[in-house]
DNA sequence: TCTCAAGATGGAAACGTTTCCACTCCTTGG
DNA sequence: CCAAGGAGTGGAAACGTTTCCATCTTGAGA
């Protein structure tokens, strides 16, 4: 591989004049220019990143960790993070988690290991981080953000949707559509964001008199097939409801299709409502009724956030960003 | 930030011990371990990533190239390609398309990206390259694979499914079903691979005596979106068929929801049938019946491959995994 | 004609590793 | 008792950039 040397003296100038040809800036012959051009074309030379890293100690990269890579929900959240960086003609890597022992420790693996490919700054997805882990993170790459999650240590760099308000929501819309004896599958224990929903929504239940401790529930993984498991241990349980509460739409999809296994119509034996708001949930037969979160707004506001503290850019960032109950066919009403 | 150096002034050691503990080869005291992980303890250090790529000339990180992010059908491939990294002590590096001009395009500027970030090797997926840019990768990095391309150039490099076989594997379990009359929505044009099961499809079809020219056909782009536009356009023609092809997966959920907007039941008044097989289509309401691709198996031993020639592993490599029909109840059977 | 500033230029030094070579001990076998 | 070899060690050199400083040239203004 040719390196800048070889440029310089293939074109007749010295070290630095190659280099500030290549940089684009400080003063140089147009002449000069042309002939380090020619030389680059000639000997085919692509500066290498290594060096450059090593010598200017930034990388214009920045580290995204997402707890799996499985599923339809992070996507369309790492496209939005993608395309936004490459606006700023920033980089990305990812890590992933799913591979080791627990979320808590590949995320923080992953920050590791971000750090160490020189991430100029760390944008970390998922609940499943402590306090002493984000402090350790903190001492790791001070630039970072938090997505989906909150830490009263470090406000401004946490960005998350209202999950609280956002399960509200979705209760009180199924309350007004008549539902009084709801189930629930939520999510796992684990899941910050999980408790923060369910939270939510049977406070708002508890609005409507409904008796929260009563409530037929289960707990899923957040993956379809949990969905549809969960659904199916629900109508076997004996407890008769009429409308179920799924923590994220890719259960919903597996619910409603375990309903369906067993007999049972959406809407009109039994409503179900999503949360998240995901492509596919308008999709589904029949479309399901959901709790549109803004992730990718969020998203977007956390990268320009980071961008503005790692490059001293001015990016608009914009917090609390509302969610909104998508009407549609899966949650009947109730006369 | 701590460097080696300072280890070794620390631990009372020169730069070579140090180095070698941090290496964990080469003869060095029990000793000198002790007082260099004590050192590296008491300062945090931790190694440049740069550094040592700049003077290994290796950084332990495979680029991995994918078209787009959205949707569900890249990421249980991406999963697979990542954990298959991961049990080979490598790294992944992952650049997305879906930003500039062209997916073509896209793809090129990945590789340079990719190749530019010190990646030992590369793994470029999609259809879009042509063969001159192959070229140009091949030069630019010659440790790379392809994944879901065939070209005659690099026959070892290449791993992709039979399309032609899987799509002549859909229109016979169609036809065995007693289907005569059959719609497409197809892939977009640039896509090789759909051309390819296009081609199985209408060359079985054509086994079948059914005059394949007569074929009604709409084009999508694999979105859920493209299925149920197309399904609508299909239905509003006003031709008659009794099944409808999908391209993949994707487009038949779009499809089958598309068509329930019209009133028009699967199975009973349409049979739907998809292509992948990704998860998706065991729990979509009626049960997606779909030709499974061996994405997973494909992408590991294209992985396994690109080990084996980046760093000397003798990992098995299969090739020519067969598809398979999945039958579920979209598809019914005419008398 | 002289002075000064700005425009160009070349090259040493630094970034943080690993690798390699030279050196000192110590052990072992003859 | 000596030779040979191996274990353990330290430090120079190299990897490919950028940055900085010293030097040289040029042209404008006095």
């Amino acid at each position: 591989m040719a390196t800048i040397k070889d440029v310089a003296k293939r074109a007749g100038v010295g070290l630095g004049t190659a280099s500030r040809v290549i940089a684009g800036s400080g003063p140089v012959s147009a002449d000069a220019v042309r002939r380090v051009r020619r030389a680059i074309e000639e000997l085919k030379f692509r500066p290498s990143h290594a060096a450059r890293v090593l010598q200017k100690g930034q990388s214009q990269t920045i580290g995204v960790f997402v707890p799996l890579v499985h599923g339809s929900f992070y996507t369309p959240i790492l496209h939005a993070i993608y395309t936004t960086l490459r606006m700023s003609g920033q980089h990305m890597v990812v890590d992933f988690g799913q591979t080791l022992e627990s979320e808590r420790q590949d995320a923080l693996d992953g920050a590791e290991f971000l750090t160490d490919r020189g991430c100029d700054g760390l944008l970390m997805m998922g609940t499943a981080l402590r306090p002493p882990d984000i402090e350790r993170i903190a001492e790791l790459q001070p630039k970072f953000v938090l997505l989906n999650r909150s830490v009263p240590r470090f406000p401004e760099q946490c960005f998350h949707p209202d999950h609280t308000g956002a399960g509200a929501a979705a209760a009180r819309a199924l309350c007004e559509a008549g539902h009084r004896r709801v189930a629930i599958i939520e999510g796992p224990k684990t899941s910050r964001d999980n408790t923060l929903r369910m939270r939510g929504f049977c406070q708002a239940l508890a609005e409507y008199k409904i008796d929260v401790s009563a409530i037929p529930r289960v707990q899923g993984d957040f993956s379809p097939e949990s969905g549809r498991l969960g659904a199916r241990t629900l109508l076997d349980c004996g407890r008769s409801f009429t409308a179920l509460f799924c923590a994220n739409d890719e259960m919903a999809i597996g619910a409603i299709s375990g309903l369906r296994e067993a007999g049972v119509a959406v809407p009109r034996d039994l409503s179900v409502m999503g949360y998240d708001g995901i492509d596919l949930s308008a999709l589904t037969v029949p479309p399901l009724t959901t709790v549109l979160i803004p992730w990718r707004q969020t998203a977007t506001n956390a990268v320009h956030y980071l961008l503005n503290i790692c490059y001293g850019t001015k990016l608009p960032v914009l917090r609390d960003i509302p969610a909104q109950v998508l009407w549609r066919e899966s949650v009947g009403r109730i006369a």
